[in-house]
DNA sequence: CTATGTGAAGAACTTCACAGCT
DNA sequence: AGCTGTGAAGTTCTTCACATAG
């Protein structure tokens, strides 16, 4: 069982940008399986095991780990809190990542009180909207700001990586543009669009209502094939 | 350029089961800007201005469409108000979806005032709780209710065919077992956990936190690919 | 001459089978 | 004896090139 030793020291040659984004999607959640049965004290967990909680298939559970080092050990399975401490790693939520949220509508509201992103290593650090009858309101600690001085904001504080954008569609390609143009690194957009942003920036798009529409194609046509995946 | 014949009745031989996950996700995107444009009063779009729009290459726009039908007239494009009809019609959102909400904490909260479920096709009715504080209290015109009378609701309401959970990850295998016994078609969970539900069913899966760690992996893998795309 | 629709080629991803460790 | 790690096979998805239609 590997005796405890870094498995990082044996690191895989395959390149990162060989790898599937599917694996990288589905590396969230064996992350999410191995933190709760950690919580549980269970210290071993097998391929065939994550296989039954994830609904991947136990080759494929090894082919994404195998993309980054060897983890498990034969005969035995993966140590539970190596593969943890490992995905956290491989997916860089180690250290805490700082945010911005911009747009403080019911959505915006409703991400700043979701516990989900600061369990789970990200930290909203500033409330931004361009509505003046929300300026200044409340929302938990934070005071809802203008996003006139949402520029000033970043580049005093350049820890912040990830801007979220929770405003209307309309808006949100100007919002882009000011937090690409302060130099944020990533930014995740709620807006029912595709935004423009340079290839250097990380872009994801989060448009809650894809997925009922998605769900709603699967209901309209049952003969499409069962076995289907909707995921981010 | 077609005549304004009904594009439906020439209708693809290929079967839905041989249609790639990938595109439905990106018909979603289609009927996006297509309604965007719709209401600015265009009245034609080539997939090169669709692939313009959704970063999605023309020639993929054009074997996603072709699946469906030929919607489209050669040297000039496709109509803009029956490419809408036909994208709705294809993703079943043609009539209003009828769905219940479990889970009354922000999440839930922010759900029922989202406009966006709505305007795109579904409807929330009704929003169940566990937790004593939350039931009874008001959000918009609801009131909510009791998870203990979902049960009844449901099997009063057989229109209703989507439930989404927004309930705590522990409670959420809970609930959709409550939803499948009664009849429910698709399953709209975000819960950061896979569910074990019925192949009959539609099961969808919308963990917030899931882009910001994707995002993550990227902003730790500057060597991974650029041209990636985080969606749903 | 323009832009769609599509078989065929190519690329990417998943599954398999088994070698390799413990 | 058992479970991981992985090259190779198999499958699915995307890109291409061009025939087709207006």
């Amino acid at each position: 069982m590997a005796k405890n030793v870094d498995a990082t020291a044996r690191i895989k040659k395959i390149a990162p940008h060989q790898i599937p984004y599917s694996t990288i999607l589905r590396l969230t959640q064996y992350l999410r399986v191995v933190e709760k049965i950690d919580e549980l004290g269970v210290r071993n967990i097998s391929s065939a095991e994550l296989s039954e909680e994830t609904l991947i298939n136990s080759f494929l559970v090894r082919k994404d780990l195998s993309y980054f080092g060897e983890f498990g050990v034969r005969g035995v399975g993966y140590e539970v809190p190596i593969l943890r401490r490992e995905l956290k790693k491989i997916l860089g939520v180690s250290t805490r990542h700082k945010t911005v949220l911009v747009g403080a509508g019911n959505l915006g509201r409703a991400l700043v009180q979701y516990q989900g992103f600061y369990e789970r290593g990200f930290e909203i650090t500033a409330i931004f909207d361009s509505s003046p009858d929300k300026i200044g309101t409340k929302i938990q600690e934070f005071t809802v700001e203008s996003v006139f001085t949402l520029e000033d904001y970043i580049v005093k504080n350049p820890d912040i990586t990830i801007g979220i954008i929770a405003v209307p569609a309309a808006n949100a390609q100007f919002i882009a543009n000011l937090l690409v143009a302060n130099n944020i690194k990533g930014i995740l957009s709620f807006a029912p669009l595709t935004l423009q942003i340079p290839d250097d920036v990380v872009y994801a798009t989060a448009d809650l209502t894809t997925h009922l529409e998605i769900i709603s194609y699967y209901l309209t046509h049952p003969d499409a094939r069962k076995t289907f995946e909707v995921r981010i």
